[in-house]
DNA sequence: CACCAGGCAAGTA
DNA sequence: TACTTGCATGGT
């Protein structure tokens, strides 16, 4: 009743949305490794700074397990100094690697297939790695169904009145799944509509003016 | 020049 | 529990 509503509220945004920027084709990343390293350094920072880093870890060798374990943390940072906040993500690096080697022999496709719940959980307790960073590992270099919420969801959703400003990430993160089909390729797309959606016109200060999802007449 | 980006952790009260 | 602050480069 109450939730056929909530069902149709989220599915007809991701309609408009879809209708307005077609399909994002998220992560964009040639592998599941490359996908939590590109996770980790995108940490409140544009994109475009991160594909400097990844691109210099890639022209070094570095997009890949055991040489990442064999360079020191020291060596590590100024590589990935365009991405900002470099020394705190490297040691996120090293960390998790470390974690992957230490617990699982280095096995990233075993650590991905055990089940959702046991990864978001394990991926939660290590050092650098919060929910919408552990969501977006589960989903786009996993394969499983964890919503990702980041600070554009929150705000397009908040502005809009479809949800309370002051609800936490994993309140919000229900309101999604509750509302949608688990579905893994609809939450890749959800999540990278939203962002390009944020991209373009739901900025910190200024309105959303032109954007796709404001009250408008139908076409 | 000021503001911000696909967060997170640690410190304080 | 609820704020606050540090982390940092590069684009607009």
């Amino acid at each position: 009743m109450r939730q056929a509503e909530h069902q149709n509220l989220l599915t007809a945004v991701f309609d408009k949305l879809l209708q307005a920027f077609g399909p994002q084709y998220w992560w964009p990343a040639e592998t599941p490794f490359e996908v939590i390293i590109g996770a980790i350094l995108t940490q409140n920072t544009a994109w475009k700074n991160v594909e400097k880093a990844i691109t210099a870890l890639r022209e070094n060798g570095l997009l890949a397990l055991d040489p990442l374990l064999r360079i020191p943390e020291a060596k590590l940072a100024p590589l990935i100094r365009a991405s900002g906040y470099y020394n705190q993500k490297a040691r996120k690096l090293k960390h998790f690697c470390e974690y992957l080697g230490n617990h699982w022999g280095g096995d990233l496709d075993g650590f991905l297939e055990q089940d959702m719940a046991s990864l978001r959980d394990q991926l939660l307790r290590l050092r650098g790695i919060g929910p919408e960073t552990a969501d977006s590992i589960v989903l786009y270099a996993a394969d499983k169904p964890s919503f990702v919420v980041d600070t554009y969801t929150h705000r397009i959703f908040s502005r809009h009145g479809w949800v309370p400003e002051e609800l936490s990430y994993d309140e919000l993160q229900t309101f999604f799944m509750d509302g949608l089909p688990s579905d893994v390729g609809l939450f890749k797309e959800y999540h990278a509509l939203l962002v390009r959606a944020g991209h373009l016109y739901c900025h910190r200060r200024s309105a959303c003016t032109g954007c796709p999802l404001e009250p408008s007449k139908a076409t």
